[in-house]
DNA sequence: TTGTAGGCGTTATCAA
DNA sequence: TTGATAACGCCTACAA
């Protein structure tokens, strides 16, 4: 035992190390990794061999420096304690995980930065694309990202234009399948619990528009602050009904709905005879709530699905067949209006 | 106008582009740019300058590749999308952002890789601090973290001997602070709806002992399949109460207690009198549900939040007063038990 | 099928 | 306070 023996270096193996340990190039070793199917089997059975021994984990940092991809995406949400973009996200994850890239992701809502200063602070580690939430974007946001010419799939909106890719659905579209709804169904005394969101008040000017044209004007509107929870449905109602009589409650979430009609039960108004209830998003108890929740269903995992496929795809250099993908929505009747 | 000019060159600007339009060496722009007390006034204002001109985003695969510091931590969670994760996350998230490093998230819950291969995957990214949900780890998972001699935080449990550091809660106490509460109001005869869940199931051992030491023995269980919703709430408590008479059903989550609490209000039973019902998590809308939701609460952005923080302490060198964090719980009594 | 040379864009280190 | 030089660990391009 030589007495000069330093304690292990912190230094982690490498694919040199590995290279040496198998008798190879590292340059071998490296295709071994990465393009199998270009070394001879038996070589490939060397270099696994060594990478066991080596305790060899990749540096993602040195490939990615080296080949200028980094097998990394950025997802920029504005919140996710919100129950929608959860399921996104998750799919997103799950779609990534399966082609071996990974997810970095920032949570825009409550940092004082600036949309572009963070997406700017993201670039930073040279992810192959991102995913945006929504497609109001800033002039100086859309500036760093052309000019970074990083793929982007922007999501849970539509619109004509978007910076390059695009996986949502129309909000004006289901603000006007609930007024036509309402409509059908002879609803014509309309309250509005609304949280403060841009996609929320894009479904807004669908209804609105929509009941006005039909001589419903200006519904009464309680705004409810973000984050919109069961609570706020509750508070949400009381302050209506003390505004006036209504003969339905449109809420801008199933979340908000759910805490709407609790507060109806508790004042003793049968739903949806003394007041109709109707929500968005089809969370999971909107099914089985106590009035089922009348409500507008969106896939949300298959936007995050979709997102993640589509931007993969562009950069593996597939061509895409659409560039835009509207998921669309399904209003769902049920019992609550 | 040269007309050899070719179009613009993808490559992105390089410290090497800012030095020269500085008039700098690279060198210099990059300690303007991280260590802006180290360089005279004027000649930081000169490197922003020449920032600002050409549009440069530092590369972040180099810096970390030379300085070994990435500024990422990643963070592994079994799934978000049950109401459980996603406050801690995001709460992860925004402590990282204010000192500027970012999150890498992984999913495990439905993918293939055993969390070992998962960990394996997210070390090659090189981040300088892991945060994993849970104390229950593979063998192989304990190597691979102690040969990368990289920071782990455990949470969302509690136990001595962590990998590292801890932030979490006893979940065994839990279950009996559950039980002395069912003890002292006097309910004999409990059902349980039940996630299978490790964490869970620890909350369950805790809660069962503590009966079978007082006379209640192996009480009836429903088990709930991942992800537990509001709908295998109300099924699980049809599937109880066709097994024979109980007087209080504890369940695993909030979300559980409010299906079951609908589907007892469905069956015309008054809550608490005929049924009484617990929940566990304290979710938003356990406090302004009908009847309000008697539960634990736990506070979940906290863990999120000395996570972060005593990751990024231990990266930067600090020293840590504690290594192992109970956050604790509380016990919340309200109108459904 | 394997190997060699050089560079990816940054920072550590030492010198001026 | 600033600069020169040499890594950091890997991959592209080309050669054998």
């Amino acid at each position: 035992m030589p007495k000069s023996a330093r304690p292990l270096p912190p230094r982690a193996p490498t694919l040199d190390d590995v290279a040496r340990t198998a008798g190879l190039s590292s340059m071998t070793v490296s295709r071994a990794l990465n393009t199998p199917q270009l070394v001879r089997p038996k070589t490939v059975e060397k270099v696994l061999a060594a990478v066991k021994a080596t305790g060899y984990i990749p540096n993602a940092l040195a490939g990615g420096l080296a080949s200028r991809r980094s097998k990394l995406i950025a997802v920029v949400v504005p919140q996710i304690n919100n129950n929608m973009f959860v399921d996104t996200i998750q799919a997103i994850s799950d779609a990534l995980a399966l082609r071996g890239y990974h997810m970095l992701l920032c949570v825009a809502g409550y940092t004082q930065q600036t949309e572009a200063e963070l997406v700017s602070a993201l670039l930073s580690r040279r992810p192959d694309g991102i995913v945006l939430t929504g497609i109001h974007h800033s002039a100086d946001l859309k500036k760093v990202l052309l000019n970074a010419s990083v793929p982007v799939v922007e999501v849970w909106d539509l619109t004509p234009t978007p910076l390059d890719m695009l996986v949502g659905f129309s909000h004006e579209k289901v603000g006007q399948a609930t007024a036509e709804y309402l409509l059908r169904k002879g609803y014509r005394r309309p309250g509005l619990l609304w949280a403060v969101d841009k996609r929320a008040a894009q479904r807004k000017n669908g209804l609105c528009d929509t009941l006005a044209r039909n001589g419903i004007a200006n519904p009464s509107v309680v705004d409810i602050a973000l984050p919109a929870r069961f609570t706020s449905g509750r508070e949400g109602l009381r302050e209506l009904l003390a505004r006036g009589e209504f003969d339905v409650v449109v809420c801008s979430s199933d979340t908000l709905a759910q805490g709407a009609i609790v507060e109806a039960q508790a004042r003793g108004l049968r739903i949806p005879q003394d007041l109709a209830v109707i929500g968005f998003g089809d969370l999971d108890f909107a099914a089985g709530n106590h009035p089922s929740i009348t409500t507008v269903s969106v896939d949300r995992q298959i936007i995050g699905q979709r997102a993640a496929t589509m931007l993969m795809e562009r950069i593996e250099g597939m061509e895409l067949t659409e560039e835009i993908v509207d998921i669309g929505f399904h209003f769902i009747e049920r019992e609550s209006a």
